[in-house]
DNA sequence: ACTTCAGTTAGTAGCTGGTACTAAAATAAA
DNA sequence: TTTATTTTAGTACCAGCTACTAACTGAAGT
């Protein structure tokens, strides 16, 4: 009966945390109506580190994966690109990427991944997507490395075909049809 | 004759931070060869925080963002739901989400936010895509509106036909077709 | 009733990476 | 040389801890 409490409020203080990390000891007693050193036996207790630790793992953290996801224009590395013609780019797929329930990596990350190859693969100034078709083949887990390639199918006017590949080692997960607009 | 030293000495130091926000003072004192206090005038000088208050920043910035767009299972917000019928979704575009060059909303984050609204609506534990049909018609630039509408379309064992309208206001940007399969 | 012991609280010293301030020394400009 | 700017030095203080010692609380075991 006793103990419950004890890991009842183990159990809140992980909550808390979980939904705002950005919170210091002295808050976190005053929410759980315990004394700091109790906040800090159960941090000690469950592994958690200290704010300016739990702060800069978020900074880290997202410094890091946000420079790949969503600052730079390419979605994963390019490795080889001939313009007009052909590209090949690879992502390292993990688990920030994934569905929890099922490990599957997200369908955008793939999409993302094919719409800027193809958008690095034309030689314009700038473009957007215009339409696609896509197809899923076979779903991608966390820690898979990605290979795609890019196909500049046919130029005309001012709208590129382009056909995207992506391959988990010689297997092909994903299919895609682009055609894209020069502005 | 020669730029003032130190002028120099704190465009390299805005150099240094902008590369890497996680450099303590004493580092930075070291790395451009001044006491610890110069750093310190410097920083006062250029309005730089001190390293908590970058990291900080650094992790309240992206904390927000990557809340909203990887690792929430639904990109944008979900304001109505039936299930296997129809649902909507709204999301505020922001500079974050653009092309620097054309401030035109990158594809991927449309996509995602008619991937997740896609999932949201099929009564599945869950579900993978598995073919999509896109069409970007205009493009969204920051700051717009997005509203998406999802609408059921066929049940097929275990295929799920869905179809994904975007309007900013009473314009449509784009609209999808995607087979969702249940697993 | 007395012991026992997990759980909790209190308090101290020391740490990092600073702020805010005063003061002096070095260097450049007049 | 005198004055002004820039740089360095040093002190007191802060938040938010860690690491540690010690004492207290309350209920259960015998």
């Amino acid at each position: 009966m006793r103990k419950s409490i004890k890991l009842l409020r183990q159990e809140q203080l992980i909550d808390i945390l979980e939904k705002d990390p950005f919170v210091t000891d002295d808050s976190l007693s005053e929410q759980l109506n315990v004394s700091i050193q109790t906040i800090r036996l159960d941090r000690m207790a469950l592994g958690i580190p200290e704010l300016r630790k739990r702060i800069k793992d978020v900074a880290k953290n997202n410094y890091d994966r946000v420079k790949t996801i969503s600052q730079s224009e390419i979605v994963g590395e390019l490795l080889d690109l001939e313009l007009n013609d052909r590209a090949i780019s690879i992502l390292d797929t993990d688990d920030t990427m994934v569905f929890k329930k099922t490990q599957i990596v997200k369908g955008h990350y793939i999409f993302a991944m094919a719409e800027s190859l193809a958008l690095a693969v034309i030689d314009a100034d700038v473009a957007i997507t215009g339409i696609a078709n896509l197809k899923y083949k076979i779903p991608v887990k966390a820690g898979e490395k990605l290979v795609a390639k890019a196909k500049v199918k046919q130029i005309k006017e001012m709208e590129y075909y382009v056909h995207i590949f992506i391959n988990v080692q010689d297997e092909q997960v994903f299919r895609s049809k682009f055609i894209m607009k020069a502005v």
